[in-house]
DNA sequence: CTGTATCCTTAGGGATACTG
DNA sequence: CAGTATCCCTAAGGATACAG
């Protein structure tokens, strides 16, 4: 599958992640979904960010039209539906990470533990298959 | 320096990069600066996304704002302006070839050498330095 | 609980002309 | 060469009400 197919501004890999996370939100859910243990759309809407309603619907069908999240029923509750990350989601990781220790790096705002950039810079690989073990 | 530091909807890492590059255009100009040896007003105007030269003077007056560009007067010509990444944007390095390794696994289309993928996967390390020394 | 629907406002962005 | 200045338009986004 090729990820917007229809509207491509050009080939290059770097705008291509745009064309998907080129916004203010969509890299919030896959944040919510991948760090902050969040799997359904109130725990969404209920960030710090504060996303409206209609923008995060639009966006959870983005994602999931690009194959980057998935919906299922909740096992326990028939009434309640469970966002998730595909493979393709998980394999953000990485891009994540790099991110998170960039603006620890050049944010004295950011709430990043101040652990995280040293063990990130001596450990990543660890960190990561760490990380993606506990992400189902 | 705090990036930023006016309006934050959070004090998340990943808001906080979202907040500076949380659009369209941004990141396609740290792209001409650290891929393509671009350094010149009019060399970003000629990318193939077509950026509009209103566009690109705000983003760029906001990417010297944030440290992460700086401008000079060329040394051999007085009336040529260039524009370079600092080390803080040098920085942006391993997210940007974590995003193109993101992307040229799963956008067919995209025109990142064949042979990047296993090189970036085998010596990252390596690969980062190499081009850091060559990014002047 | 998980959205739609609607209304309204603002920001983002394209096109083009012009300037020191 | 490196931008400003305009004009205009659309998409993005906030607020809130409502619905299956």
């Amino acid at each position: 599958m090729t990820i917007n197919s229809k509207h491509c501004r050009s080939n290059c890999p770097i705008n291509f992640v745009l064309e998907t996370f080129g916004d203010k939100w969509t890299l919030l859910i896959v944040r919510d979904l991948m760090f902050k243990g969040k799997s359904s759309y109130t725990e969404f809407l209920q960030s710090d960010e504060r996303i409206s309603t209609n923008i995060l619907a639009d966006r959870l069908k983005k994602l999931e039209d690009n194959g980057i999240v998935k919906k299922d029923v909740a096992l326990d509750n028939r009434s309640k539906l469970i966002y998730a990350l595909t493979d393709r989601g998980k394999e953000l990781l990485p891009i994540m990470l790099e991110i998170t220790a960039w603006s620890a790096k050049h944010d004295t705002a950011t709430n990043a533990p101040a652990s995280f950039l040293s063990e990130f810079t001596s450990s990543k690989h660890e960190m990561i298959t760490n990380i993606l073990e506990n992400l189902r």
